[in-house]
RNA sequence: GGUGCCGUGCCCAAGUGGCCUAAGGGGACGGUCUGCAAAACCGUUAUUCGCCGGUUCGAAUCCGGCCGGCACCUCCA
């Protein structure tokens, strides 16, 4: 197990490469949250599961994990330093909204808007970070930092904040293939702060006395700016230097190019080895976007009836390094394969009750698939190969529904343990409150169904087809399914689509 | 304009030089089961990898060109 290594594509020197461990069996993960202004859509999501795997797969060769995961709980402008007046504060703007008027402040919706996260964090089966610090609660650190970038001769004050001076940081562009160049002939038409030396600087203060949301610093009332928390909060929590640093693809440029430039010129070392970078996921075909407002909330799909897990599947079904598509098929693909774990983990459970002596039919294939799967996931996260991997292990638990032995049953639930620790699919680690766990609500009360089954009985009994078929046809017209099992008739309610 | 990513069966999606006459899932079709269905289980379903050239004994995989899609270049996971 010990000379096992994870491999993981490096946005940096764009190539796979082993991640390297600066303490040996110790993996220090820095993972960037979101800004919790709303809900967090599935898109983000995607990027967390990234996260996730990445801890799951380095537990699974033995490393310890450091896993660290940030909430912005500041509001950024929309146009983060650009000093004009179109740059609106995005947690004001939240405020300002139709769900804002369900709170007396931004502190108080962004404290809404973090519970909300967690609650859908743990409907994916996402593990939980060791800390989960927050921006607001590290402002003196930040300030700290300004004030010691300035020191260094790497930042100024202007009339309106604190910049960064990108040219005093020679790799600036390195991450992200940007040049001081290619920056300035930028197409965007970007309004330039005339405070600032140049417009590639960017802001680590704002001096703003009506934000909101303001502390007091050696400049002024005012706010941090957006880049400056990871800085800080990855190298408090992980060290000065960290092994793994996280993110969704659009944080290359600029939060993790201008993460870079502060670290490393706060710390005068190498800030971070290896960038793992999510790609986006596309729903239908297009990108998703809060702008846009086509996002896709945990709590949306839930509400109409997906299974979480099934979620979870859909949304690590593709290699992180690829954009997604996430499509009512896709979410309907991934219900049956998270179906076809949970039975098999019930056949498993109730061999292990009730099963007789015997010899282990699986013999070493639940092994060898096992160890295939998590080859698959060393290897840059391949989570389709690993998934397939494990699904063949679950059909070969299936296969043999009703006559396997007590040993066998032993061997299959390791298997699907270290599956579930591996992926999370099978079941989840932590169990969810009740709430959660209650079935999706049928269109007509439970008691008029079952009596529809017993009539429905009755007339089969009575080999009166063309009634039983009637009222199965009505409730199948009302979202019910039935089941005819040998122990008697089930129903269940057919999952809503997306659109 | 600059910087990256991608184009694989009806759909989703692995595979980046020979174990590929291309994994896995969905769908479709056939079978078992069933009063009939559904569910479940079993089986079948790409000699082909956007197009055109090239390199090579050998290419979906490498190189060049073209066509098409996506992303970032100071809102974004």
């Amino acid at each position: 197990m010990g000379d096992k290594t994870l491999r993981l594509y490096d946005t940096m020197s764009r190539q796979v490469k082993p991640v390297k461990l600066l303490e040996p069996g110790h993996l220090r993960f820095y993972s960037c949250g979101p800004t919790v202004y709303s809900y967090a859509h599935i898109g983000n999501f995607r990027t967390f599961l990234t996260a996730d795997l990445i801890v799951r797969t380095a537990e699974a060769i033995g490393w310890r994990v450091s896993y660290v995961s940030n909430i912005t709980d500041v509001g950024h402008l929309t146009e983060d330093d650009v000093a004009d007046a179109a740059g609106e504060d995005k947690m004001e703007r939240a405020l300002r909204s139709k769900e804002g008027e369900n709170f007396h402040n931004v502190w108080e919706l962004a404290e809404y808007y973090e519970s909300a996260l967690q609650e859908d964090w743990q409907r994916l089966n996402l593990r939980e970070p060791m800390v989960r610090p927050k921006a607001t609660q590290h402002m003196r650190e930040q300030i700290l930092a300004t004030e010691e970038l300035i020191g260094k001769k790497s930042a100024y004050e202007t009339p309106t904040g604190v910049y960064f001076d990108v040219e005093s940081f020679p790799g600036y562009g390195k991450l992200s293939g940007n040049t001081q160049e290619g920056l300035k002939s930028s197409v965007r038409d970007v309004v330039a702060d005339d405070n600032k030396r140049r417009q590639a600087d960017f802001a680590l203060w704002k001096k703003d006395e009506k934000h909101l949301m303001q502390w007091f610093s050696p400049y002024g009332w005012g706010f941090p700016g957006w880049h400056l928390e990871c800085s800080v909060m990855a190298m408090k929590y992980l060290g000065e230097t960290i092994d793994l640093h996280g993110g969704g693809e659009d944080l290359i440029f600029p939060h993790h190019e201008c993460e870079i430039a502060q670290s490393e010129t706060l710390s005068g070392k190498p800030f971070c080895d290896h960038w793992v970078h999510t790609r986006f996921l596309l729903v239908n075909g297009e990108k998703m976007s809060k702008r846009a407002g086509n996002f896709y909330t945990v709590r949306d799909l839930v509400g109409r009836g997906a299974d979480p897990l099934a979620i979870r599947y859909a949304l690590i079904s593709g290699v992180y390094t690829k954009n997604l598509n996430f499509t009512d098929q896709s979410l309907s693909d991934a219900t049956s394969n998270v179906e076809r774990f949970r039975r098999a983990d019930a056949v498993v459970d109730a061999a292990l009750d009730s099963a007789g002596e015997g010899p282990d039919v699986f013999g070493s294939t639940l092994e060898d698939l096992y160890e295939e799967a998590l080859e698959a996931m060393l290897n840059d996260l391949n989570t389709s190969v690993a998934l397939a991997k494990a699904l063949e292990g679950a059909r070969t638990i299936l296969r043999e529904e009703g006559t396997i032995s007590k040993a066998a049953a032993q061997s299959a639930k390791s298997f699907l343990d270290r599956v579930n620790a591996l992926l999370g699919i099978v079941r989840h680690d932590v169990a969810l409150p009740v709430t959660e766990a209650a079935p999706a609500k049928p269109a007509i009360d439970g008691a008029r169904i079952q009596a529809r089954i017993e009539e429905r009985a009755a007339a089969k009994k009575a080999k009166d087809f063309a009634l039983a078929d009637a009222i199965r046809r009505e409730l199948d017209a009302a979202g019910i399914e039935l089941r005819d099992t040998p122990e008697g008739t089930v129903w269940v309610v057919k999952t809503a689509s997306l659109s």
